[in-house]
DNA sequence: AACATTTCTTGATTCTAATCAAGCAGCCAC
DNA sequence: GTGGCTGCTTGATTAGAATCAAGAAATGTT
């Protein structure tokens, strides 16, 4: 299962391989357990093996906005937090009981150090794409949709799509009509 | 002049700033230069002297998607592009004549192998709230109006409101009328 | 199984910003 | 100066998604 978190990243080969289980950590979290929680400074990238997570932050109002959700094979961590070292504004946590793999920051100087392959992190660790990023929000409810159902069409069958919605910040009756509205042209 | 780009970043003694004095280039460049070219891998980080710059991408129908508007004392530069070391999506270009000091990734290398203070410069680097990524478009017009009058005031007299309405992402007339409206409440 | 809760859909209405359109002011070139 | 751009404003209309509302379907609980 770890070699399938390297091969979402890069090429590594089979010592490269053995040195990232060794730091690696294999972690069984339940159902809305928190990973990340808002005013922590994040240490760790996260791998989900198996089960799925979102990422989330908390209006003044209280009102849940989802920033990211992550299914199996998906790496996902806060990205401004991991990388300025600075308090998240974000949660995150467990949708679904999950296996999944946490490797520290301190696990990733230590692997650069020992082979230069793994700077190939960087650029997981660059890319704010993993949320919900992407969505620059120029893109209508009906592109947003397309993009999920052309590139992550499973997080449908994991997430209500109420959630999907927050996600991609419309409402549920919009996403509601978007996917009715498809429907009949197919 | 140099002092003044280390201050926005954090606390920095003299022999730091002097380290950095040698490794800073001074560029005079011309409104309409081209500071990093779509395609291109970013290299550097750029701090405004003196004059004004802009980050823009091109849509497949060629408009013009401004991304970043920059003034005096401001560090710029392609978050993405830098830290992944992927080619860039988007142009830099003077807007006005200016001044502008250039940091390569290989002079912070340098800076960081001779000073740990330099690590500070990753918070910068991993800021992706340089550009117009502050705007997560749940703001209304009125809200991001509101944001520069509060935190950019001075953008207002640099560049046309044609290009601060491309860059909050709202139409000129938009802003025409945000504007009116507040002008009137006060 | 019966009930309660949550999720999803559908319809009617409202609201906001985009679009379409026109006019004005400032600026440059000639 | 005159003519032609470009930028900015203002008005009328349109379009699209949010909101408000209600009911149906699915899920969970006892």
């Amino acid at each position: 299962m770890q070699a399938n978190a390297l091969d979402t990243i890069g090429t590594f080969n089979a010592t490269d391989k053995a040195l990232f289980e060794k730091e690696v950590k294999i972690r069984h979290v339940d159902k809305g357990e928190v990973l990340l929680r808002e005013g922590m400074v994040a240490n760790s990238l996260f791998f989900n093996v198996n089960g799925a997570a979102f990422q989330y932050s908390l209006s003044p109002s209280g009102a849940e906005n989802i920033t990211g959700l992550y299914m199996a094979n998906e790496w996902f961590f806060n990205p401004s937090s991991l990388a300025a070292q600075t308090p998240s504004h974000s949660f995150i946590a467990a949708y679904a009981d999950s296996i999944v793999l946490e490797l520290s920051i301190q696990s990733i100087h230590t692997l650069i150090y020992k082979s230069a392959a793994f700077f190939q992190f960087n650029s997981l660790i660059a890319q704010p794409t993993t949320g919900a990023y992407f969505f620059d929000n120029t893109l209508t409810p009906f592109q947003k949709y397309a993009y999920i159902l052309e590139h992550r069409p499973a997080l449908l069958q994991i997430f209500p799509l109420k959630m999907v919605a927050a996600y991609l910040k419309i409402t549920p009756e919009t996403l509601s009509r978007v996917r009715e509205k498809l429907a009949r042209a197919d």
